[in-house]
DNA sequence: ATTACTAGGCCACGAGTAA
DNA sequence: TTTACTCGTGGCCTAGTAA
């Protein structure tokens, strides 16, 4: 059983597109390759190699040709499609880091108990902050990349307000577990260095305390990643 | 925006199942090698390429390196599997084709009338069908083509039965509609030579009248194929 | 107009090997 | 062990052209 090069799974999808599943559709080699980005020859090669792997059917009375994917043909589009949407379902949204606690209020734990923040954090993720956040030291450069890649994504949007005098960035916020245990938000600030070695957590509850844990402790934590993109 | 070389494409596709999504994986080139069925030389190029292309983010450390797809890598995957997936769910489950009305009761017109049919026709179509059978004859080669790969799939399957002195086949229906106007089924019998230039249809009204036409009028067909598989 | 042959360039791949 | 270089082979592709 010959097998489908993946240099012609373009050109099967295109006879596919042109309604050649069930009907022979009529198709030449000059518009055929145009499509696929490729010359005539090689589409003329593409459909010459597709009908003998058993994956087109082809009727040529003179100088024209009807075409037909054939069941075989359509078996490996739909096995590729599976697989895609195998992967890309199954494919964790989660991205996990360690790292260590660290001292220092964090450069957010002011701003965020100001009200203009905290009564989005109340409707927008149900709770308000316990004040202060936690800082987890970041060691190793993978995490901290990975991490610095979650600007990308949307989270859960605290919008930019104003006290009349100025105005305070947004916030995103990414439901994270710490340890396995401990409920929180990862929150990336619009008006910081985008320094990704040390993040910053908020909590309902008091982060240490529930956790039972001190300086320099290690901690795994666990963020979730929902698809929409900034 | 450099593009994704279609040969690269297994290669993304291994790292995403590797979980390479948000996190940095670790793959070497040999264990990739083997996976996409190629060598360690090629899994080395290919990541090298995929990240200039920016699909993917490598970081090295030393002889071990992690792997992170990149946004723009997921969002390529993505794109082919939205293609495929639209190609494959609006791909026309339907075979059209041209032929001719011809004389003749058809093979089929005396076995259908038997009891063991029509109690199944009742059941399974909604109707006993009037006696006898339509019969189109196919002219162009790539309609008899098309129709001869019918058998593939399973249509409405009609058990065989037994009269006690011997048993009768199959019959397999397909749901069809004659000159846009009148419902009807075209049958495949187990029990006869499989020429596909001549097809039989049944209906639960007399669709010569129906349709006002005579012997050797033009009809145009349109076959609903579902997809199970025989 | 059409399909598809031949010739030649270029690239993908793997073997060998260095670091 | 690892990654990735160089180099030779083979296969994909296009230009030219036949039919």
């Amino acid at each position: 059983m010959t097998d489908l090069k993946t240099q012609h799974l373009l050109t099967l999808a295109h006879i596919l597109s042109k309604g050649g599943k069930h009907n022979f559709v009529n198709v030449t080699t000059t518009s055929l390759g145009k499509e696929i980005g490729k010359s005539q020859q090689s589409a003329s090669l593409h459909l010459k190699e597709l009908e003998s792997g058993g994956f087109i059917e082809r009727i040529q009375s003179g100088r024209k040709q009807s075409i037909k994917i054939t069941h075989k043909g359509f078996v490996e589009l739909s096995t590729l499609h599976n697989l895609l949407s195998k992967l890309i379902s199954k494919s964790s949204n989660s991205l996990t880091f360690t790292g260590t606690i660290t001292s220092g209020m964090g450069e957010g734990a002011y701003y965020m108990s100001m009200k203009g923040y905290t009564k989005q954090f109340k409707s927008k993720l149900g709770y308000v902050p316990y004040p202060g956040t936690l800082n987890v030291q970041i060691k190793e450069k993978k995490f901290s990349e990975a991490i610095s890649q979650l600007s990308n994504y949307e989270g859960i949007k605290i919008n930019p307000f104003s006290d009349g005098k100025r105005t305070f960035g947004w916030v995103k916020c990414f439901k994270s577990k710490i340890n396995n245990k401990v409920d929180c938000e990862l929150i990336l600030l619009e008006r910081t260095h985008h320094d990704t070695t040390i993040v910053e957590f908020i909590s309902k509850h008091n982060i240490r305390k529930a956790l039972k844990i001190s300086e320099k402790s290690n901690v795994k934590v666990k963020i979730s990643i929902l698809d929409n993109f900034s």
